[in-house]
DNA sequence: CTCTTGATTCGACGATTATCGATGTGGTGG
DNA sequence: CCACCACATCGATAATCGTCGAATCAAGAG
């Protein structure tokens, strides 16, 4: 398969600089707008499905087609993708005639980063 | 105390019965509807701001006096206030002349569980 | 009781949003 | 070239939301 670079065991190496436990200081009026935003992305049961469809399917990514049966029209699934996709929550990639969702990682560490209450 | 029980060190017993992290399986449609009402209660700045005010005061409460600069009217901030009480994230108690809040750790730890991708 | 201060509720208004059908785009295969 | 499929964009509409000033409620102080 791939030649002898460095294998690393764990992929993702940043967690997105963003924000210490709530816990430890409170957000500045940026911040808390850059954190909302991507709360908000999960804020809405159509997107917050679709993302946990996209988490939980094998292989970390999910086709359109995988994932669209949730109960509303096909442009409606397409306009929750694309706002989880401005959020950052979600990467996307077109492969022939399908496009692939993936999430983001870091984006989401970094959201549940900053709801460990407990550091 | 209570009778013959096995005493728990550790404080918190419930974490929220709901929902292994996202990667491990997809949400209903039910839960969907419960957990995006959580997200959506941070998904507005001004809310996520008082939040991170309450949840970062000393003494882990925090009276409406002391938090309710955040360059909004003082009925807008009891509003956003009402709004993540009924999301479940924070409760209130008044004390004499008054109300303090503090956040509900349960409902948010269930929340950083769910996005907890490592497991 | 009256005045004052802290906080919630009410009513209104402008802005944002979720949703849809229709249309457009990009790729595959006859 | 044309038909078909997967997906995105457009335009419209109904509903929700954030915000404010005004009014109300709750608790002390005089």
């Amino acid at each position: 398969m791939s030649n002898l670079s460095v294998e690393l065991p764990l992929a993702e190496p940043d967690v997105v600089p963003c924000c210490p436990p709530l816990t430890s200081a409170e957000l500045s009026a940026e911040d808390s707008v850059r954190m909302a935003a991507m709360f908000k992305a999960l804020g809405d049961p159509v997107r917050l499905r679709l993302f946990s469809r996209v988490a939980s399917h094998p292989g970390g990514e999910a086709c359109v087609c995988d994932i669209q049966d949730v109960g509303v029209s096909q442009p409606t699934v397409s306009h929750h993708l694309k706002k989880l996709r401005e959020a950052g929550l979600l990467t996307s990639e077109r492969r022939g005639t399908w496009v692939y969702y993936r999430v983001a990682p870091s984006v989401v560490a970094g959201m549940a980063a900053l709801l460990d209450l407990n550091r």
